[in-house]
DNA sequence: CTACCTCAGGTCAACGATTACCTACCTGAA
DNA sequence: TTCAGGTAGGTAATCGTTGACCTGAGGTAG
């Protein structure tokens, strides 16, 4: 019952012709005769062979599989990011490898090093935090999405995080705010980073004071975002609106307003998240497209997977659009006292 | 630059040994004296050497990794079950395609037909609407989730939608309801006949009217979703409750209530949903954890692939939990009279 | 002193497909 | 008639690693 694998030797045997020709047919080569070509096609079915691609990429010295590596899978963010770029990989024939680039230290470069041990065709990379230098000297094409990566002169896919930033800062600002919390995660993160010096580049450009006792760092995740929102409603002097620097975070935020009861606070994301649109209000985004970002990356590594030419790492933005749905466009006069 | 990748036998010249004791230090074989050992691994160090794992699988038979297939990527519920998935495999040491099922039709099967062709050691498949009967002859372990699969008899991870959705409407029942609308997906997906199924096991159990024009179908996305409660809210007869069976046409539900200013109407999601706690009113759902169901599935997989015996194929129902939040205990005599 | 065992290490082939390079044979132009 | 050139197909080597099997040295038990 555990039939062996069937081989290109199989079914030359069967077909009465060389591994070679039944290679030649599986491939499509035209130097087959017709007849040959049906006879061997014949058997290939009968028999049910199928190529190992094992043994072929050992042969041609690439797989035809990208590796995709984000921070975080469930993310819809990113899982939109895989979703779109498994749809390219399938158009172009190639499989999609996928791993988690946070968790712990070190974990970005062994799942990388591991993709590497494949040979995989080229990798798109949302990075975490690490450096890449270890990818210097190997020649597999790299695009890096979402952010920069250190140590490493490579194709990216970005967003200007710092003229966003300043934008959502500006745009509260027209509506009269001048305490404008900000909600942002570990500065570590080049994102994050830009992120907030855009938050204050727009306050220096405005002349809006700058308190330091609005700033709320490291929030990784919804839930300290949360936490940190309540702090915000306990201050003495309540902020009139608050930018939450990612979509994660944003979810906190919300969560916190509704439950407190103070969703007279105006407030914008970047980053748009599903419900957005149904809360009340209704949250204003920065429209931070995965799906864009993704096709654009995917795009790229296919071009330099087929290697025609050593193209020099070029650097892709994408502008973004703020929805203005509610949430962003509150005015300070109707925020309530606090007590 | 362009250096050649290092093999093993060019460890091996370097460090004056065989190939063979090179792959021995490699694989941690304990046959090598405490000298040779050190004098291979420094030259490993030296020289940068991986194993290559093409080499590797094709001479072992089997590469390590493991095949997922779900509908799609993007959708929370299997963006977090990928996620769990491959936290379980990074720890066996196992590498994670991912392909999406849904598409067009076929797809499903073709992407399984080339991982296969990559000789993965196990598949995990989210079915869509495929036949599985291509798989039968295949001695790769698989275990599906989420829904049975058609033509195979293998491992299966689901909850027991039938009973669940009974309980949904036993619980709004219990609170005066007797005409519940229900969302439903294609009845031709399994999860959606049973769930239906349910509703309507439910109705006949409690003496309820089955009133069919409260049944709206092939509500495939949150938008379809969306359409039909708009058609609810005009009904003569607005119905005091209404049953969504999944995640994603429940935000479509909630989306239409909001806008439509009909958060009176009873409300319960089979499977949570983000956002879903700070609405107003919260949403009561059942919570369809896809955490659990990946690593149910996932460790089943593992023990398969060990292949210690060949075990019978099981089936494991993961029980579910309802989450009151309110919108599934609003009373139907709070309902507004319609027009 | 022989028989047997363990240890450290080596040889060779094979995993399955492909590439580089041949071999016939046939055609047509010089 | 002969030679260049194309067509259909074959042969052998190779990709990098590992499994099966072998060897020689040294130890030990009888």
């Amino acid at each position: 019952m555990t039939r062996r694998t069937v081989r290109l030797s199989d079914v030359a045997d069967a077909a009465g012709t060389s591994a070679k020709t039944v290679s030649r047919v599986v491939n499509g080569d035209h130097r087959v005769s017709m007849e040959t070509r049906k006879r061997v096609q014949d058997e290939v079915d009968r028999l049910g062979y199928r190529v190992d691609l094992m043994a072929r990429s050992l042969r041609k010295g690439v797989d035809d599989t990208v590796g995709v590596v984000v921070p975080t899978i469930g993310d819809p963010f990113f899982a939109t990011m895989v979703e779109e770029i498994e749809g390219i990989a399938l158009e172009q024939n190639l499989e999609v490898f996928i791993a988690r680039g946070s968790r712990s230290l070190g974990i970005e470069q062994r799942v990388i090093e591991r993709m590497l041990a494949r040979r995989v065709a080229g990798l798109i990379i949302a990075p975490f935090m690490a450096d890449f230098t270890f990818l210097a000297n190997r020649n597999t094409p790299v695009v890096f999405l979402d952010r920069h990566a250190s140590g490493l002169d490579s194709d990216v896919v970005l967003v200007d995080d710092f003229a966003e930033s300043k934008k959502v800062v500006h745009h509260l600002a027209s509506y009269g705010h001048t305490r404008i919390a900000l909600i942002v995660d570990n500065l570590g993160v080049e994102t994050s980073r830009k992120r907030r010096d855009g938050y204050l580049a727009a306050h220096r450009e405005l002349g809006l004071p700058i308190d330091e006792s609005l700033e709320f760092r490291e929030c990784i995740n919804a839930e300290v975002a949360e936490a940190r929102t309540w702090e915000i409603l306990a201050l003495p002097e309540t902020p009139t609106a608050i930018f939450s620097t990612r979509a994660e975070t944003s979810l906190g935020v919300v969560r916190a307003q509704h439950h407190g009861n103070r969703t007279d606070i105006a407030m914008v994301s970047f980053g748009d998240f599903e419900a957005a649109d149904i809360l009340t209000p209704a949250i204003t985004v920065l429209d931070h497209n995965p799906r864009i970002l993704a096709r654009i990356a995917m795009e790229r590594l296919v071009v330099l997977m087929r290697g025609d030419e050593m193209c020099v790492p070029s650097e892709t933005i994408v502008p973004l659009h703020l929805i203005e749905r509610g949430s962003g466009e509150i005015t300070p006069s109707t925020v309530a006292v606090s007590a």
